[in-house]
RNA sequence: CGGGACGUAGCGCAGUUUGGUAGCGUACCUGAUUUGGGAUCAGGUGGUCGCAGGUUCAAAUCCUGUCGUCCCGACCA
């Protein structure tokens, strides 16, 4: 490729609009322009590096026994009505009717149309196991779309769906991606770390999210230091404590707390520790008010609350609401007396005793309040965030807490879609099975973003050499020095025999614009032909990714690449 | 969805308070001098000031509406 000739216009300035460093710098480099808000433009040395992604991911799957296909993005709605996520899936699902007023879908997933299709084709065990993938753009209309690639409403997505005849089927399914998934990523040069996830709007058990470890990342992890345990903070859970409290019970009493609205107040005025009282938060879940109780110290994590109650909207509760059902204000809320109100008990709680609460009357509070004795202790739930510095559930070491970036997941399903949309088999005996399935996504714009954000510095990015969109460019500082265009042109003409992807910077522009646009494209080689190395025949190797400038031969400079590229 | 802000040339911005018919930097084009880390000088191209109404002799500027974009929040009992 010849730079004079590359759709790669680079910005001097930073667009205004671009607040992470792989937005920025995808921008910034000429590798990505917005279209509308959450919908972007790959130009080309951009795309160059989503194929080369996509091409690992082919590989790998392939690898895996998986087949590729190409599902429809427009979806009717009977099928997503079928599965009943046209209703659970709300606003976004991008939604759309054609010109006879029918319903459709732009697809966000694709369980529907697959377990569709593979019910209608599929019927017999001999025909199983089934591993069906595609690489495609798909739709969601995100309530806030941000950070460029990482949060799209338009964005390319793996999606495999895996259908077996039985549990051990899919367990054998899901390791199987397990591996792939490990080899894609780390293929891509990128540190990440599998960590056990919520399945969320998809549905079924088991699931983990594959992060790519970075400060910029959406997703909170929580992880031992010392096993293996790794969790998303949505459903990650700390050693529990079950020795009961040796305390005696002792009576309830009333206490005035004049502006003890919060807990820091309470304990302030109070002289006591926040975890010797109790949290009581209120929320409407669905139609139902729903009363969770947490010790003072603790946070809620609103993720298994919702999970634990099973309903689809969980809200807290607006002061209306606390008003009718309690018929206290918000800020001195407690469980005991509550009446019709179904009480979520947060794990820890029936180990405590002598807390203290609010007294659900304006301006009071509740010592020596016992769960059991004081209030029901039926509905007991892990319903809090686990924070660094508490013990892992497994081997009871400190956890801790990293930030990354989900650049896949894998779930088992079960036979949640399968049941809905009617994907049955006949076994051996000839009696009619479900199929067991499992699904498998990577989005392939956020995993280059998620590159960049763990390989950048100060002037630019610093591809892996895997995903780099060339692997080298060729910089002649004059272009008025007919010997040193030359020499370029022929080791530009050299590399490409050798299978070297090499960018020459044929531009009639000073040395100083190359070297910026070099560095902040990326390109994990810069072979520069200069008067003072070509007097010695010689010409200056550097990689991007640091070290010293190698003055190399100039008819060794491709197998000195190859012989380096080998090693990376 | 709630809150905040912004929309003026490809990009970054000023001008809006106090109405008078649009400017700076950069990028781009031409020429000259330059040439090892985003050159200098000279000349140039490019904007219905997001859109639609209204007020006015006159609107980027005031009023109304609308569209778009970005940021923050959605853990407070």
């Amino acid at each position: 490729m010849r730079a004079s000739q590359m759709f790669a216009p680079t910005l001097r300035e930073v667009p205004a609009e671009a607040d992470i460093v792989s937005h920025r710098l995808l921008l910034r480099s000429g590798m990505l322009r917005k279209t509308a808000s959450g919908v972007y433009t790959y130009m080309p040395l951009a795309w160059r590096t989503m194929k080369k992604i996509m091409d690992i991911i082919r590989e790998e799957m392939d690898a895996a026994g998986c087949q590729e296909l190409m599902l429809p993005i427009v979806h009717p709605a009977e099928l997503w009505q079928q599965s009943g996520r046209w209703q659970v899936y709300g606003e976004e699902l991008w939604r759309l009717h054609d010109r006879h007023g029918r319903d459709f879908c732009l697809g966000p997933t694709h369980e529907e149309v697959i377990t569709d299709l593979v019910a209608g084709d599929v019927n017999s065990y001999k025909q199983l196991p089934l591993r069906l993938y595609q690489i495609q753009n798909k739709y969601r209309d995100e309530r806030r779309p941000r950070f460029g690639l990482m949060r799209g409403r338009e964005f390319i997505m793996k999606d495999m769906y895996s259908f077996d005849r039985d549990e051990a089927g899919l367990d054998e399914s899901y390791r199987l991606m397990h591996q792939a998934y490990t080899n894609i990523f780390t293929r891509c040069g990128l540190n990440f770390r599998p960590v056990a996830a919520d399945s969320g709007a998809i549905g079924g058990d088991t699931s983990q999210e594959f992060m790519v470890l970075a400060e910029s990342g959406e997703a909170g992890i929580i992880y031992c230091t010392s096993c293996a345990y790794a969790a998303s903070t949505e459903i990650a859970t700390a050693y529990l404590d079950k020795i009961p409290s040796q305390a005696i019970p002792e009576p309830l009493e009333e206490v005035y707390t004049p502006d003890c609205k919060t807990i820091d107040a309470l304990i302030d005025f109070l002289g006591v520790l926040a975890k010797k009282t109790l949290k009581t938060l209120c929320y409407m879940a669905d139609e139902e008010f729903v009363m969770v109780l947490l010790r003072g110290d603790r946070k809620v994590n609103e993720i298994k609350v919702k999970n634990h109650l099973g309903c689809l909207e969980l809200n807290m509760a607006k002061d209306e609401e606390i008003q009718q059902h309690i018929g206290s204000p918000a800020g001195y809320l407690g469980p005991v007396g509550v009446k019709n109100v179904r009480i979520v008990v947060d794990q820890e709680i029936p180990y405590l005793a002598n807390m203290i609460s609010g007294a659900n009357k304006d301006q009071y509070h509740l010592k020596n309040v016992n769960p059991g004795r004081d209030f029901p202790i039926d509905d007991v739930a892990d319903v809090r965030l686990v924070e660094a510095g508490e013990f892992c559930p497994q081997c009871r070491h400190e956890l801790a807490f990293a930030r990354g970036i989900e650049a896949g997941q894998i779930f088992k399903l079960g036979t949640k879609y399968s049941e809905s949309m009617g994907a049955k088999f006949l076994d051996e005996n000839g009696k009619e099975q479900l199929m067991v399935m499992g699904c498998y996504g990577i989005g392939v714009g956020r995993t280059m973003a998620a590159a960049i954000e763990q390989n950048h510095d100060e002037d630019g990015i610093i591809w892996p050499l895997a995903i780099a969109p060339y692997h080298a460019v060729l910089v002649p500082v004059s272009d008025k020095d007919p010997d040193q265009m030359a020499a370029a042109e022929k080791i530009y003409q050299d590399m490409i025999r050798a299978g070297v992807e090499v960018v020459i910077d044929d531009r009639r522009e000073r040395p100083g614009v190359k070297f910026k646009d070099a560095d902040l494209i990326g390109y994990p080689f810069r072979v520069t032909i200069g008067s003072k190395s070509l007097a010695e025949g010689k010409g200056e190797v550097k990689m991007r990714s640091g070290g010293k400038v190698e003055m190399v031969t100039l008819d060794e400079i491709v197998s000195y690449i190859l012989k380096k590229m080998k090693n990376m």
